[in-house]
DNA sequence: GACCATTTATTTTTT
DNA sequence: ATAAATGGTC
């Protein structure tokens, strides 16, 4: 193997292969290059291929790698596993789960899945959901499960108070009815994997055989339970290589455990350490920032990122008035970063929290043309929508009978007059007989009088149809089937319903989207595709050269990089996040994650926040970011301050202000009190009428106030009559009074 | 059993 | 503000 593209750490990071080896990777070092060249070295040196296990969290680093090790050796990759930790234990579970007393049609619940298990047990159990939310009661049940413990344990290491004690008794029926309905939720997958080789040491030696090399990617957000399966599977070869970053372990809320990294050399003491610190992807303004903001965590390993490219443009810093200007100012730099040669797809806008994405994309939306190509990743994926859920759970029932949840909510979808209180007669019937609601359908009890029992029988009939054609078609083709027998899309195709069109729209997507799988993947059963449903995101499907500006939340963007990034919300209270303030290892985990965020930029990165922001309905007045603080001045060029100073020139020594004799407080000042200021300044357009303005002309670059940056189209008239029109780089042409509008010129800083 | 109106929670990040 | 969940009515 030809290693000579490596620099000399990634060399022997790419030619170290037995023993446990631990690489300390920066971002943008050139790990996921180490780790491709090390696979594609072990089999150049004679491993055979499908003695290679890579384990990844997302699907596209899977991909990528997969491709990328093509690329070096061909074909033969194919015979490695390089997937995901969930993926490669539901691979392991197909073929054994029937020892541990699942069916292998096991169905993969998410968290809705999940919510409607754990609310029919409260139910059940006469609790309050008000007294014991079920979010709550995941979370517990979640990360008692990521630390591998059961119900009882459980509840012995907790405050074993009454609440306690209820939450416990929902964990255990949960745990039983997750059994009953032939359902693993997505810790399952690798606590059953684990007691698979637990309770079956010959199953646990055959892969320990047959993986004489492990390779884990983004260690540092294993959790305890990843970490056991990478031991349990290496403990004889010790041949594990993991590649992390402390720095980057931001999933910790999820149960990733920082210190499977950190002490990663404590539990192989022979272990070979490589640090790859040579950044290859930012500029050297960008990588400062990102080391002087990390810089501020305690608790991390120490390491000095650097590079030898170009110091670079300085760090564009705006802090718009509300969150609309904030997005308005995004979209027009878009626009103009787009006009300078920088493709959409080598864009991105990444943010705290999903909900954020929401003001981008109304003003994406509403510019004037060209527009703006752009994707929203993440947040409500598009599986989660209800008439793809209520597709996908006709055929989780039909691949496997058990799953009543799926059932449940398919049993009158289209409405087919299987009410409420039939649907309960039914559940009823089921839970005496202790059989799956689907085996109800066919012999409903006796107590059923005769108009619902016709319905049912129907319905009974119809998916004993179903399971024949299932077996019988491929599967885009009875998708299609299912599409029209259920009446599924004759419910959308009749109805004028608004969001009908769009809902047929989904489900053509849908459609397609099974068929593209059925071309990847010919020899692909059901039970494949829907394991495809539950375990890859959206994020898998971003391209490189899509030609789309990528909407994202940091956490999402891990692992990937873009020319030009933008970050918005940099205030306290969303960025650090309100919840994480009080809590020292978790505001390290939001620094960590600026970090990570910064270092997605190539050459240019963008930071904005607003004074103004409004949450709930209601306005918040947020201070900036401490991470902003965190940046070196040096590095940073302030945008807000150009406009701010445009104005500042227009306005009178003695301009009327709010508080008589002193300078009024802004928003985002230090001494602002939240909540005192109430909007961003006094009656703007008032000061402006009450002097002169500078002469504009056509062609004049302007701010306005309100719509941002433009460029005069038009002046036409004179003193209070004058009009003029302005072409706003994001928002398209608007006219204003002359002697109103609050506009100012703007000095060429492009 | 279906539909409409009122109420209520939602905001951390995701395999 | 919005979307889902509940409850009451036809």
């Amino acid at each position: 193997m030809d290693l000579s593209m490596l620099n000399p750490q990634q060399r022997l990071a790419a030619s170290t292969l037995e023993g446990p080896v631990l690489i300390l990777a920066g971002a943008g070092s050139g790990k996921t290059r180490a780790l491709t060249y090390r696979a594609a070295n072990l089999m150049d040196q004679g491993v055979a291929p499908w003695r290679i296990l890579c384990l990844t969290f997302t699907n596209k680093a899977a991909r990528e790698m997969k491709q990328r090790i093509t690329a070096l050796v061909g074909e033969k990759a194919d015979d490695a596993w390089i997937s995901t930790f969930h993926s490669t234990c539901a691979r392991i579970l197909r073929r054994d789960i029937e020892k541990l007393g699942y069916g292998r049609s096991f169905a993969i619940y998410d968290d809705e899945d999940q919510n409607s298990v754990v609310k029919e047990i409260l139910k059940q159990q006469d609790i309050d959901d008000k007294f014991l939310p079920p979010r709550e009661v995941r979370s517990k049940i979640s990360d008692a499960k990521n630390r591998l413990l059961t119900a009882d344990e459980w509840f012995a290491g907790s405050d074993r108070d009454h609440r306690c004690q209820l939450i416990h008794d929902v964990f255990t029926a949960y745990e039983k009815r997750l059994k009953e309905l032939n359902a693993l939720d997505f810790d399952d997958l690798l606590i059953r994997t684990l007691e698979l080789f637990a309770q079956h040491p010959p199953v646990l030696q055959s892969y320990r055989e047959r993986f004489q090399y492990v390779m884990v990617d983004e260690y540092q957000d294993t959790n305890y339970a990843q970490y056991m399966l990478v031991k349990l599977l290496t403990s004889e070869s010790r041949n594990l290589c993991v590649v992390g970053d402390d720095d980057q372990s931001i999933y910790g809320w999820r149960g990733a455990d920082i210190r499977n990294i950190l002490d990663f050399e404590k539990d192989f003491p022979e272990t070979t350490v490589i640090k790859l610190e040579q950044n290859y992807r930012s500029s050297a303004n960008i990588l400062d920032a990102a080391n002087q903001v990390i810089a501020h965590n305690e608790r991390r390993k120490d390491k000095r990122l650097w590079t030898d490219s170009d110091q670079g443009e300085p760090i564009s810093v705006y802090c718009a008035d509300t969150e609309r200007g904030e997005a308005g100012w995004v979209v027009s730099r878009i626009k103009l970063f787009h006009g300078q040669g920088i493709p959409y797809s080598q864009m991105a806008v990444l943010y705290r929290v999903n909900a954020q994405s929401r003001v981008l994309e109304e003003m994406l939306m509403s510019t004037a043309a060209p527009k703006i190509p752009y994707r929203v990743f993440g947040g409500t994926r598009f599986y989660e929508r209800r008439e793809i859920r209520d597709i996908v759970a006709y055929l989780r029932v039909l691949e496997n009978p058990a799953d009543d949840m799926a059932l449940m909510r398919i049993i009158n979808v289209p409405k087919r007059a299987i009410g409420d209180s039939t649907v309960q007669e039914l559940v009823r019937h089921a839970r005496r007989q202790e059989i799956p609601l689907f085996s109800t359908l066919a012999v409903p009890p006796e107590t059923l009088s005769s108009r619902p029992r016709k319905c049912v029988a129907e319905f009974a009939g119809l998916m004993a149809k179903l399971l024949v054609l299932k077996d019988t078609m491929g599967l885009t083709d009875f998708v299609e089937e299912l599409l029209k027998l259920t009446g599924l899309q004759a419910q959308y195709e009749n109805i004028s319903a608004e969001d009908a069109e769009s809902r047929l729209e989904n489900i053509r997507e849908f459609v397609g989207a099974v068929h593209e799988f059925e071309e990847a993947n010919p020899e692909a059963k059901l039970a494949d595709y829907l394991e495809n449903v539950s375990l890859v995101t959206d994020v898998d499907s971003l391209s490189e050269d899509g030609g789309y500006v990528t909407l994202m939340t940091m956490h999402s963007a891990k692992g990937l990089e873009f020319d030009t990034v933008f970050i918005t919300g940099m205030e306290e209270g969303l960025f650090p996040s309100s919840r994480t303030a009080t809590d020292e290892q978790r505001l390290e985990e939001e620094r960590r994650l600026c970090y990570v965020g910064i270092t997605r930029a190539k050459r240019k990165l963008c930071l904005t926040r607003a004074y103004q922001r409004t949450i709930y309905n209601t306005p918040n007045h947020n201070a900036a970011s401490r991470f902003l603080e965190e940046i070196p001045k040096r590095l940073v060029k302030d945008e807000a301050a150009a406009r701010d100073r445009a104005f500042r020139d227009l306005t009178p020594a003695r301009a009327p202000q709010p508080t008589a004799g002193k300078t009024p407080l802004r928003p985002g000042d230090p001494l602002s009190i939240p909540g005192v200021q109430k909007g961003f300044a006094a009656s703007p357009a008032r000061v402006m009428a009450a002097q002169a303005k500078p002469q504009f002309k056509v062609g004049d670059r302007v701010i306005h106030r309100k719509f941002g940056e433009g460029i005069v189209t038009a002046i036409t008239g004179a003193g209070l009559a004058g009009r003029i029109r302005i072409e706003f780089i994001a928002l398209g042409e608007k006219e204003f009074a002359l002697s109103l509008a609050p506009i100012a010129k703007l000095e060429d800083d492009a």
